[in-house]
DNA sequence: TAGAGTTTCTACAGAACGTAGAAAACCTGC
DNA sequence: GCAGGTTTTCTACGTTCTGTAGAAACTCTA
């Protein structure tokens, strides 16, 4: 129950976006900035998405509890239930939980993390 | 091009199995042992298997660069081409890479750790 | 209250996956 | 060398997930 669509992904991109602008959106508002996704993605430049595919992908989020909604505004307020960044580090532990060997895992990843991050971990690992 | 089926990740598993006991497989002997995970997981207990099911698997997973057969020998030899830890550790390394902000999401990830593994990391951090 | 925006319901097409039969290719004991 | 079993390939079908959106219902606001 983890993966995403293309578009789906795209959508909690704007959602992410939000978030970090620290605002609840409406859609219209988000749509008429980005575009969806539109811009980037190979093969569907011109494209323009309807509302309601959207909306549909929206629902789909929520069912999957990565989206929020308040109803009781009338344009509903969507906003992702958690931050980009603990989602993806969410995801990794989701990944890592799956192994036997979950150390033997740890010790490769970290064998192939850039040296910055890699100090990070350090600073990080430190007060603990 | 990263998520697995159910059954999928099923042989897999199994694949793995051998890889550990450093035996490339033939379907068989494997599919003799362990009736292909439908011993643990809810709902499929009494099930049998087709072996052209797996085969089919087989060949899924091989296109998706996760298996390699020997064609030379008859019954071919299945592998997986990297170990379960490399795999998943790849995999975490995927989730990390779609990130904006890498660091922020290892501080996530590093806080929700357990003791036992913190230590561990440092032990690997160390030496780098 | 009419019109514009919003949401829900329903639907369809394409891909991925679980599943497996039919047929072809291959090996082995006789 | 061949009959019969084993393995592989090809093809196919049903289900689920995702992208996509129309029609209809709902709800504001002028």
């Amino acid at each position: 129950m983890a993966s995403l669509g293309e578009l789906e992904r795209a959508v909690m991109d704007l959602l992410w976006a939000g978030h970090e602008a620290a605002t609840a959106n409406t859609l219209r508002d988000r749509l008429a900035q980005t575009s969806v996704g539109r811009d980037g993605a190979a093969g569907h430049e011109g494209k323009e998405l309807a509302v309601t595919t959207v909306l549909t992908v929206l629902s789909r989020l929520e069912k999957k509890g990565l989206v929020e909604r308040e109803r009781g505004t009338r344009p509903h307020r969507y906003q992702a239930v958690s931050s980009r960044e603990d989602h993806t580090a969410e995801l990794m532990h989701e990944v890592l939980g799956s192994a036997p060997d979950r150390e033997a895992v740890l010790a490769r990843f970290i064998g192939s993390v850039s040296e910055g991050e890699a100090e990070t971990l350090r600073k990080l690992l430190g007060h603990l």
